[in-house]
DNA sequence: AAAAGGGCCAACCGCAAAGCA
DNA sequence: CTGCTTTGCGGTTGGCCCTTT
């Protein structure tokens, strides 16, 4: 981290221009929080001198999304979270704006720093433990159980972890793809929030479920697998559970009005219309069915823009 | 008790895409 | 169409802090 600049020796008093850097001090957090609030976000570079602060727009956005945005769910992440990451890493790659965009009120510098942290050790370690002659001649692939995560083989994860370059890592895909003559399901995922069942190789969205009954946070359960010509296929019916979003539950529950159209705005810049649509239709995403039989890679991407964004409360 | 090492995480950097004149 | 500005993203850095030696 880098050190806050009470005396502002890296910024413009000292009568240059010079733009501050560095860790934000509270006064500095004070002048962007409240002029966000009563301003909402507009062009970053005229917040950063309308608000009277000495930092770049682009660092102004970026402590507002890290750290200041009031929607932030700050804390260690859920068991949950952490599995949900997984999958959506495997699917996504590195795109961690994308798989913050499905984890609600976290950013995805938080996401990402989790996975670099935390995530690729415990991955690297699962490996190493699960294969304590694994030389460098690997052989035969065996199973890795991730702590009750998913089952991967060693090479899979391998080429998850390692092949960090591969914005969607879908060399591994490929890989397990080839690796999978027929359609190989993965595990179901527990505690997931879109879950998969039914007919081979199509899924609808159901919509409008109510609440789930099993109180384990799971709508649902199903498999996503490749197929041997390298396509995903998926196996079931898409459960989408209730969505009360969190713009949609704050708007319910602030008082602060403020603060509500602060993350009214937050989140539909970030999620489009998406957002507007499942408030006015009441918490639920009626969404069109999505049908599809194979999908290339590029086509499941295309399609999880139309998944709708998960919401669950930790704790 | 002090030094070294490693983990964590906030923030910066560079690049690409989008928007606009 | 072109060039400039702004925004957004992913990778990387650097410093605090905790643990180990």
């Amino acid at each position: 981290m880098r050190k806050p600049d009470p005396q502002g020796k890296n910024n413009t008093n000292n009568g240059t221009n010079k733009l501050r850097k560095g860790l934000w001090s509270p006064e500095e957090d004070d002048k962007l929080m409240n002029y966000m609030l009563n301003n909402g976000q507009g062009c970053w570079s005229d917040v950063a001198r309308n608000a009277g602060l000495q930092r770049c727009g682009k660092s102004c956005r970026l402590r507002w999304i890290n750290y200041l945005r009031p929607d932030l769910k700050r804390g260690a992440f859920s068991p949950q979270e952490e599995e949900l990451i997984i999958h959506l890493h495997s699917i996504l790659g590195n795109r961690w704006s994308q798989i913050a965009a499905r984890l609600p009120g976290r950013t995805d510098n938080e996401i990402k720093n989790f996975w670099n942290s935390t995530i690729k050790k415990r991955l690297k370690n699962s490996f190493s433990t699960s294969s304590p002659n694994n030389s460098d001649s690997i052989t035969e692939p065996r199973d890795v159980n991730l702590g009750g995560l998913m089952s991967l083989s060693e090479h899979d994860i391998m080429a998850m972890c390692m092949d960090s370059s591969s914005p969607s890592s879908s060399s591994s895909m490929q890989a397990m793809a080839i690796r999978n003559q027929q359609f190989e399901p993965l595990p179901p995922l527990n505690n997931c929030y879109t879950s998969l069942s039914g007919v081979p190789g199509y899924f609808n969205v159901s919509t409008g479920l109510s609440q789930d009954s099993t109180g384990d946070g799971c709508y649902g359960s199903g498999h996503l697998g490749f197929l041997g010509n390298g396509n995903i296929g998926i196996e079931g019916d898409l459960f989408v559970p209730p969505l009360e979003s969190i713009c949609a539950e704050e708007r319910n529950t602030t008082t602060d009005n403020t603060i509500s159209k602060i993350n009214n705005n937050i989140i539909n810049s970030n999620n489009n219309n998406k957002v507007e649509t499942l408030v006015e239709n009441g918490n639920y995403w009626e969404g069109e069915n999505l049908r599809m039989g194979e999908w290339k890679l590029e086509d499941l991407m295309e399609d999880l823009f139309s998944f709708p964004y998960l919401d669950f409360q930790v704790e």
